[in-house]
DNA sequence: AGAACCACCTGGCAGC
DNA sequence: TGCTGCCAGGTGGTTC
């Protein structure tokens, strides 16, 4: 479910009401996650104080005074802030509590999603390989050039794969390679040097417009607070197999790569 | 090393 | 109204 924007929208609407606080407790109600969470995960948070709120890649990480918690939505997991929660319901596997008597809530149905604490975040193991922020300066056309070289996977699958570039799902990935006029399924070896440039300039544009729009929203994703996004009203390809392309006219492919639902103009697309 | 699959899990929807 | 099968925003692990 939530990319980067999504992931970077929950952080920005959590982070003022987090800092500074205190954590009071942790109330586990399934710890069966994509990991399990901690059996020691409230004693270690308990009394610690909430420094900052960062994320990498689709993890948030909340900085404390020791440690982090990282916290992953996998694919249908949401983190909500409460000042008076409603009863837990079936899939509200995790409550945090803060000092400032709002509770923080972890609520995921597929249980894809983690929370796990780090003493080192940077050296944890589902942290340390991952690749370079797409919105950082450092991810140029010249970086992602010289990644795909003699590389044979799809295009697509290339720039999804988190341990080159993170953030960048199946939405987010089709709705790049439109703008940019690019076959989702051309070797990633085969990508020119201008095209690169291109790419890069389309993944930088398209998320940072779905963050301004708070995110997509197609079925479940809702910011800290409950609210939806709205950029799901604004793709291109993603979602439109059949119907006709928003620039040329002409329907819109639907083909599988990599496992995931690509959708792609045969005709804006080379 | 890299690429192709599978797995994890629940819910919603189309089709019968 | 069921039931069945398929699909879904992610990604680590296994296999070749």
């Amino acid at each position: 479910m939530p990319e980067l924007p999504e992931v970077e929208t929950v952080r920005r609407g959590l982070a003022p009401i987090c800092i500074g606080q205190r954590v009071l407790r942790v109330i586990v109600r399934d710890a069966r996650l994509r990991w399990p969470v901690p059996a020691d995960l409230s004693t270690q948070l308990a009394e610690q104080t909430i420094q900052r709120l960062d994320r990498r890649g689709k993890y948030l990480l909340f900085q404390l005074e020791r440690g982090t918690l990282l916290v992953h939505l996998g694919m249908t997991g949401k983190l909500r802030f409460f000042t008076t929660p409603p009863p837990p319901d079936k899939h509200d596997h995790l409550d945090l509590q803060l000092a400032n008597g709002g509770l923080l809530r972890f609520t995921d149905p597929r249980r894809f999603g983690a929370v796990l604490y780090a003493v080192e975040a940077e050296n944890h193991p589902l942290i340390a390989p991952l690749g370079l922020e797409p919105l950082d300066p450092a991810f140029t056309g010249a970086h992602l050039y010289r990644l795909t070289r003699n590389r044979r996977v799809p295009l697509k699958a290339f720039i999804m794969d988190a341990h080159q570039v993170v953030g960048v799902g199946n939405i987010y990935a089709n709705e790049a390679l439109f703008r940019a006029g690019i076959r989702p399924q051309l070797g990633a070896g085969k990508l020119s040097r201008p095209r690169a440039e291109k790419l890069v300039a389309a993944i930088k544009a398209v998320l940072t417009e779905a963050i301004a729009a708070g995110g997509s929203t197609l079925r479940d994703y809702v910011d800290g607070f409950g609210q939806p996004g709205w950029f799901q009203l604004q793709y291109f390809v993603y979602g439109r197999g059949g119907e006709a392309c928003r620039v040329c006219g002409t329907p819109i492919r639907l083909s599988r790569t990599g496992g995931r639902a690509t959708t792609w103009c045969p005709r804006c697309q080379k």
